[in-house]
This record gives C-alpha cells, structure tokens and sequence, in this order.
DNA sequence: AAAATATGTTAGGCATACCTAACATAAAAA
DNA sequence: TTTTTATGTTAGGTATGCCTAACATATTTT
C-alpha cells in the first residue's frame, strides 16, 4: 500500500449519524410524508426493534434535537429534514448507479446503498449525484459510452470473477441486434 | 419513497468484518508485505489505540482462524489474505472512482473509501473494478465521454450546493483550450 | 546480573444499541 | 363500566470495541 491509511479508519466513528440513528430518522421521515400521526410503536414494526429500543432512541434522537415529540407524536424539525434529504438523496444515487449504470440486482444495490449512505460525505454525494444525473441524460457521448462499456463488461475477466456476467447477459439479449 | 426499506438497514450488522477487524486485517496485511515479523504492539502504533485493544481484536481475529499467532508474531492464513485482498481492492476502486472520475480531493476520497470498503458486496466491488478500469482506458469513447462530463459538471446546479466547482475549475484551466 | 524498557495480559469502566421481562398508562372493544 | 389491547417506560442483560490502570513477562541496555 502506498498510501498511510492507519489513521483514516477513525474518522469512521466521527460522523454525524451513527447507521441506527439513520434508519430512524429516514424511517420518520419517511412515515411523515404519508401522516402526521407518528408514533414510536409504528417505528418499531418498521424497523423490526423492540418498542424500548425505539423509545431510547428516540430520547438520544430529540436530546440531540433531531426529532421533536409532542404528546407522543413524532415530527421532524427543518434542519433534521435537510439532513435526511440529503442521507437520502445519497442512497438514491447508489441505488442508480448500482442498477442502472452497473446492471445490479436491486436487492444487492439497495442493500450496500442502505449500509453506505450515511458514511459517504455531501461532497462525495454532490459528485455522485452529478455523475449520476450526467450518465442517465440521453446525450450521444453517454449512451456511446454505455454501449462500449457494457460490451467491455462481457469480457469475463477471470481474475476479479464472474458471478455478475449473467445479468448482463440477459440484459443485453434484448439490444443483440442493433 | 417508492421503497420499502425498513428491514434492509438490519444486513449492516451481518457484514463477514466489522469496521474495526476490516482495518486490523488490512493493517496486517500492509505490515507483513515489509516484514514478517509482526507484534501486535506494531499494530497499536499504527492503528492509534491502546496494547490491550490490539490484544483483544487479535484474540477474536485468531478465534476467527482469521490471523495466526506464534510466539506473538502475527501473521495471516491464506483465505484471510484473499478476504483482505478483496476488501483492498474495493477501497482502492473507490479511491480511483473518487479522485480521477469525479475529481474529488485525495482526503476525501480515501475518507469516504475507508468507511465503506467492507461494506460494499463483492458484487458491487467487482462491478465497479470493471467500471473504473474501463473508464480509465484510452478508448474515443471514454476520453468523450469524461470531457463532456468535466463540462456538464461545471454548470453548478444551485439545487445541489457546489461546494466543489472550484476543484473541477482550477483542474480545468489546463485544457481550457483545446 | 541488575535496571530499564518494551511488550503482553487482565480487570474494571464507558458508550452504543439491541434484547426480554415487567410494569404503567392510555385507548378501544366488550 | 370493565376488560382487553396498544403504547410508553424502566430495569437488567448481552455484545462490540474502545479506554485507563495495574500487573506479568520478555527483551534490551547499562
């Protein structure tokens, strides 16, 4: 390795949400945009976690001014909102890149993009985003570029595997002809 | 969201390595291609925590047949080496994903990669090796491709911030030209 | 060989984040 | 109204992964 990666790995514990804090807050502001009536025991058959697990999160979640709670109502203030949009703008854009551009299953991009969006930073996710929004125009240079790069990926190269060459496969049946 | 994401949060807490084994491993990893004589007090330096936290990963890591100790030399089996090498080389991916695609600074594209690098699948890690290699050839069609992109990437989009324009600015003025 | 330093190990503590079990209170159904 | 159900809350426990402090064993240095 050529680079010192010793002291980066620390940083990981240094973010503003921790992975549970997240789900929460995405799960709340989730449920809000469907009714203003939340409650914890909602959260918690959502999230599969008992109701006290819920329920202490929850205190952490509103010391830290994250959540509001009022009569037993959740809400979400302004700036938590901003917050989550862009967690969730992060996941979005993975979940894109993963299927769209990469030909993932869904199930294998939603699940690395729920693990990671928290960690990657609003630079990394303004970027991505960008990149994202750039690959899925309609301009000629990209769909020439997405035409070579899905011929290049058929190309099973024996050194990394090929557990992902099948999807392509069938995706390309379709485009075969022209 | 057009989703259902409650559950897919909870596979974070299934991932083979946690965050810290991961860089206890890759650590390692980095030590035993110098020398192969490796104390775990090496790894207490380099990692910035305490002998007895090194002490206790280590014992878990060696119940997890994961590293080998003898006469308090570390050193790793071979299926260790092929799980770390894996998880390398998807840091490294996004490394390169970040700096030369996007165009990012090295901090927070190595950052970024450190916090995700075991997290991502070893599909998502194969399907992006494919990726980057692929963007990093010389075909027409890549080097169109990326200049159209580095264009379209300089209309800041007020929606999405641009805290990161003045990056992609200033790596612009060399070609300004042409 | 004796003193000093380096390294390994154990014990007790803290924070996160979950669990079950028990209990309290509020809302809905009998 | 009384019972049942839903919901909120507290207590005690588990696992991870770090800490400091203390102690034990090597390994150097003097």
């Amino acid at each position: 390795m050529e680079f010192q990666f010793g002291q980066y790995w620390k940083e990981y514990s240094e973010n503003e949400l921790s992975h549970s804090e997240t789900h929460y807050l995405l799960t709340i502001y989730s449920f809000l945009q469907k009714s203003d009536q939340l409650r914890a025991s909602t959260i918690a058959k959502e999230l599969g976690v008992s109701r006290n697990a819920v329920h202490l999160q929850l205190k952490k979640l509103s010391e830290k001014k994250l959540v509001k709670i009022k009569d037993n109502f959740i809400s979400l203030p302004k700036h938590s909102i901003v917050l989550v949009e862009k967690i969730a703008n992060k996941r979005q854009t993975m979940i894109v890149l993963l299927t769209e551009v990469l030909g993932l299953p869904e199930h294998i991009a939603v699940t690395d993009s729920c693990k990671i969006e928290h960690l990657l930073s609003d630079e990394t996710g303004e970027s991505l985003l960008k990149f994202v929004q750039f690959l899925r125009s309609d301009r000629k240079v990209v769909l020439q570029f997405l035409k070579e790069f899905q011929k290049y990926y058929l190309q099973c190269d024996p050194e990394i595997g090929c557990g992902l060459c099948e999807n392509i496969h069938s995706m390309e049946k379709g485009n075969e002809d022209d």
